[in-house]
DNA sequence: GGAATCGTTTGCCATTTGGCAAAAAGCGGT
DNA sequence: ACCGCTTTTTGCCAAATGGCAAACGATTCC
């Protein structure tokens, strides 16, 4: 079980991440900074969800993104040891993870590749669509980066819708 | 093993896709069409690359895209059978496969990220590095569709770089 | 109850991109 | 080489979005 605190961070780009999450309360996102030192907000991750950077807990490499409490969080933790103990415990449990994973992985895809092709107004839409737990908790500012957009503009959408 | 002649498709939107394919020689693409009825390609699929909705195979759902073969190709073709086959014969199989399928997630949401956030010129910029070999193979309105730019953008964009 | 801080909205104008249609270029078939 | 078809480029103008700074609003801290 682990807390965090508003703006902390559970896992740094440039390091190896060595835990899976699992969101029980709280809004966490995954960002990263691109080539002209904007923050990138890529997706953001609330309650039920699982938080971890796989190919890094995987493969033991170093993240590329940073995972950030953007309220204050509770979180279960598990190390490689404890996930390893669940695999030799639980029948199973290993399809499992990799169905969650591909499924959770499949929904990133869906989710971010409309984005690319709609305009800011709709862009916006869907991400009501898509976390409308969201919207009220965090910064204008991380969803202006979610959709691509700066925070005026989504500002000036938010006034145009209503 | 399958040959697909240009513009002809390997799976239908609408259709349950019961066969994973491995691209010999040739270009794929995956596309869908949005609520505006615009055609947007989701990715390209070249050779040596699997080629599989695999929600729609695993779960026997009705996939939501279309793959088109966007050049002459020459396929290697499994169906669920030859799939099963291969599981309980080649020990180690399925744990290859998870493995080669996440990786080809995490690949396509890490190419479609950045799209999002970056403007036209850039995003041309990256197509180009994370398809050096298509380029020249496509129609640019594939391209553009896939950008989430208009083709004459990507014509005028084209022009700027040289 | 201020003062400071942070987040959001707005105004002004420059830049980017879209829409549409026409022109130009490329390509295959005869 | 010519014709018909498809793809790409270009011109013109409208619409969307960005950049920047100031104003406004909300929240926290003393």
């Amino acid at each position: 079980m682990l807390e965090l605190r508003k703006d902390q961070y559970f896992s740094e780009a440039g390091k190896i991440s060595r835990q899976v999450g699992f969101v029980l309360d709280g809004v966490v996102r995954v960002c990263y900074y691109n080539n002209k030192g904007e923050e990138i907000t890529k997706y953001f991750i609330d309650e039920n969800n699982l938080v971890v950077d796989i190919e890094s807990f995987d493969n033991e490499i170093c993240s590329s993104a940073y995972v950030q409490a953007i309220t204050d969080c509770t979180l279960l933790c598990f190390n490689k040891r404890d996930w390893q103990e669940l695999l030799n415990t639980i029948i199973g449990w290993d399809a499992m993870v990799h169905r969650m994973v591909a499924k959770a992985l499949i929904q990133k895809v869906e989710r971010r590749s409309p984005l690319v092709t709609e305009d800011a107004t709709e862009r916006y839409l869907k991400f009501l669509e898509i976390y409308p737990n969201i919207v009220n908790r965090v910064p204008l500012a991380y969803i202006a980066s979610y959709l691509g957009i700066t925070q005026s503009s989504l500002s000036r959408i938010r006034k145009n819708i209503q």
